[in-house]
This record gives C-alpha cells, sequence and structure tokens, in this order.
DNA sequence: ATTATCTATAGATCTATAGATAATGC
DNA sequence: ATTATCTATAGATCTATAGATAATGC
C-alpha cells in the first residue's frame, strides 16, 4: 500500500514516484546519472528537471547553479573509503600486516565503487571536474593514492619498492583499483572481481602466491571486525 | 626563416603559425587539445575556431559537423599500437615467451600513450564516446584487452591464469597500462614509467623478480628488432 | 575559375530570474 | 503564511547555412 502523503507547496506536474526522498536528493540522483552516462556540460537543466518530473526553473528553487548541483554530488560522493582506509592504516604494523591491510584497503574501495548507485566514480575522470573550483575533491584522490602508496611500499618491501617510490606505488595501486569503474560501464562487477583486483594490488607489489593467499585470510579477519 | 608562402583563398583574420600544416590539420590538433581540456560538449566551434586562427563558420568548410571533427580525431588516434600488437603477439612462442611479449605491447603502448600530442587517450573516457555512433572506435579497445588478456594468460600460467579468465586479465593488464592517461593529467611521464608500468603488468601476472628481469631483457632485443 | 576564407544570421538551444499559483499549516 | 512548485521570458550562447570576398592559378 501506498502512503503517498502530499507536501506543501503546489504538486509537480508529475507527481514524484517516491514521496519519502527530498526533492534535493531526487535532483541529485538524477544530475548524478545523466552526468556520468552524458557528461556534465551535455547534461542540460532541463534534463535534469524532466527526469525528476518538475520543470526546468524549479530546480533552482533547490540550488542556485547547475555548478551547484555538481559540487554537492561531489561532496557527497568523495569516497566513505577514506576515513576507512585510514582507520586500516592505522593498524600496521602492529595488529595486520601491510600486505593484509592493503589487500582490505582495495577489498573495500571496489565494493564501495562498485556499489555507487550510478557508477559516480566516473564524476572524477570528467574533464569539468579538473577546474580549479574542485580542488578540494581532487585533493581526496591525492591523499587516497598516499595511502596506498604507503602500504604498498611496505608490503613489497624489498621487492618493487626497492625500484619504485612510494608515490608511483601510488598511483599504479589506484588505477588498478579504479578499473571497476570500467568495468561497470560495460558489465556487472562480480564478487569475484573484488578478490580478483584486490589479489592484483599485492601481486603488483611483487608478492608471490603464497602469501598473496596468507595477506587475504588475514584481510578477511580484520574485515570483520570492522563490520 | 620563415618561407611564409602565401595560399589560394581568402587570408585568414589571422594567418596560421605553421603554413605548412592544413588548415584541417590544424583544427583537429585545436580541437583534440580543447577536447581533452575542457571535454566535448563544452568546446565550443568558436572556440576551436579561435584557438586556429579563423572564424567559427570556416570550421565548416573543411567539416560537415562538430562530430565529425570528433570522429576524425578519433580514427586517427586509434592507437597505432594495434597492429605492432599483433605482430608481437605473433611471435609467441616460438620466436618470443608471453612474458617478453607483453612487457614489449606494454612499453610500446605506455609510450604511445606517454607521446599523443595533447593526452589524446583521454578522449576514450569521455561519456560522448559512448554513443553507438563510436562504437567502432571503442572496439578497438576490446581487440586490444584481448591481447593483453592472451598474452597475460600464457605470461602467467600456473599462477594467476588458474584462477582468473584471459577476459579479466585483459581489463586489468589495459587498465594498469592506461595509468600513463592519468599521469599525464598532474606530470610529464619519464623513461622510468615506461618500465615500471610494463614490470608491473609481469607482477600483477604471478611473475617472480628473476622472471621479471628476464622478460624485460628479452623484450629489449624483440624491440630492437622492430624498430 | 577556383579556393579558402569572411560576414551575417536563422533557429535552436540553454541558464537563470521574476512573478503567479496551488498546495499545506496554523 | 509558508512552501514548493508553475509559467513566461530575457539574454546569452551555440551550430550550421547562405552568400560575399580576397587571395592564387591558369
Amino acid at each position: 500500500m501506498k502512503t503517498t502523503r502530499p507536501r506543501q507547496g503546489r504538486p509537480r506536474h508529475t507527481p514524484p514516484s517516491d514521496p519519502n526522498t527530498s526533492a534535493r536528493e531526487q535532483i541529485l540522483d538524477a544530475a548524478g546519472a545523466l552526468f556520468v552516462e552524458h557528461g556534465i556540460a551535455a547534461t542540460s537543466t532541463r534534463m535534469i528537471a524532466e527526469r525528476v518530473g518538475m520543470r526546468q526553473a524549479s530546480l533552482y528553487y533547490h540550488f542556485t547553479t547547475k555548478d551547484e548541483i555538481l559540487a554537492e554530488l561531489l561532496a557527497t560522493s568523495v569516497r566513505p573509503s577514506l576515513e576507512m582506509v585510514e582507520r586500516i592504516q592505522a593498524w600496521v604494523p602492529e595488529r595486520a600486516s601491510a600486505a593484509a591491510a592493503l589487500y582490505a584497503v582495495a577489498a573495500t574501495d571496489v565494493r564501495t565503487l562498485s556499489r555507487t548507485p550510478y557508477n559516480i566514480g566516473t564524476l572524477y575522470l570528467l574533464p569539468e571536474v579538473s577546474a580549479e573550483r574542485f580542488d578540494v575533491f581532487r585533493s581526496y584522490r591525492g591523499q587516497l593514492q598516499e595511502s596506498y602508496g604507503a602500504l604498498g611500499a611496505l608490503a613489497g618491501a624489498g621487492n618493487v619498492a626497492r625500484d619504485l617510490p612510494s608515490e608511483r606505488i601510488g598511483e599504479l595501486l589506484i588505477q588498478l583499483v579504479e578499473v571497476v569503474i570500467q568495468i561497470r560501464r560495460s558489465r556487472e562487477p562480480e564478487a569475484a572481481d573484488t578478490d580478483a583486483i584486490a589479489s592484483s594490488c599485492l601481486r603488483l607489489c611483487g608478492l608471490g602466491e603464497s602469501a598473496v593467499a596468507a595477506a587475504r585470510d588475514e584481510a578477511r579477519v580484520l574485515l570483520s571486525r570492522l563490520a
């Protein structure tokens, strides 16, 4: 049974399918999906409004500009992983090996990116987001990259780390994790993908099969402790 | 000394800096740089024309639509690597090991992407190129991915290949190679990056340090034979 | 005569603002 | 009275076409 309790204000020309989510959220959802599918500049405010079921001008009751919609999307989608990453990182080396921590971080990051509503990770790849105005959001990726680099350098100590500075390792690892964004463009990620990607991170750092397996098992324990 | 030999036709309001490149090429260069910097929809024909030094309408003497400029850019930038990749692939296993071939393929691909004039590899990541109209160009990436997958499965036989089908390996390897596109957004790729990325491809497939070193040396020979 | 440009402009957008209106809340 | 929408529209684009024009080539 639908509890279509009407709200205040003049009714929309097409009533919302879910009257429990705020107009603001509905706009963000619609914009996010469209930005990812068509790009930012190619998405007009009319297209967003149409998908929400309201008139183009009505968007401006909730947001002052189109850019503000984008900024809000970026702000709320800044991967929640960062805090978890830093928490896991702090466990090294006393409570967890670097390899297990790296596995855990990669796996959670992959899962986060797999589950965002409309593959919103794509947003950060669009040229519009390179504008200075959005520096804050991109700096976040830099922090994440540093964590990956630090963990990767520790995990691969004596192997890869001998040749590669941690900044380079970070670049490679984060790129590897973000393969899931590309995967989502053509197919639905499966559970097996998470393990495949996280394991690949460890192999890239020079770990052998037995070390990878051990780290995976250790990481499972770590992750269950978090949840 | 400048041999500014004038051409046929009414002069441009700003004469071309290099009168030896055709107007068509100048337009493609300008459009490529702008598409990569601002995105496709955010680049107007006026911006392109301005950079070339001609009036907006004059573009249409050389191209019928803006989309055609994009199509031509994609067509000419379809990485020249594909043919080289397939040539190298054909050498396996008689004349080259799979590992060396994978190293060679990754290294040439990285170098190609490093040197394209305006990081044009970015284009394929933009949402506009997902339109059906450009299927041809994206299918090229699919072919490349298959080659990477096949080589990676062979190179990592008994290790990674035991768990991962070659399609998945291809996804991971091509993603790793394309890190150079992201690198170019923030810094100039160095020679060391090429080796780091190609070696990482091998490690990802489960090869140990000595196998990586051997493959690298073998690949150097292969590549010198090509040049 | 041919070529490659120019100027001018039509017609279709697109963003954002102003002011009217149809609900609920008190 | 307050809220969230609506309609209408100004002003700024943007793409693409039509027709004029300033060069070279023959």
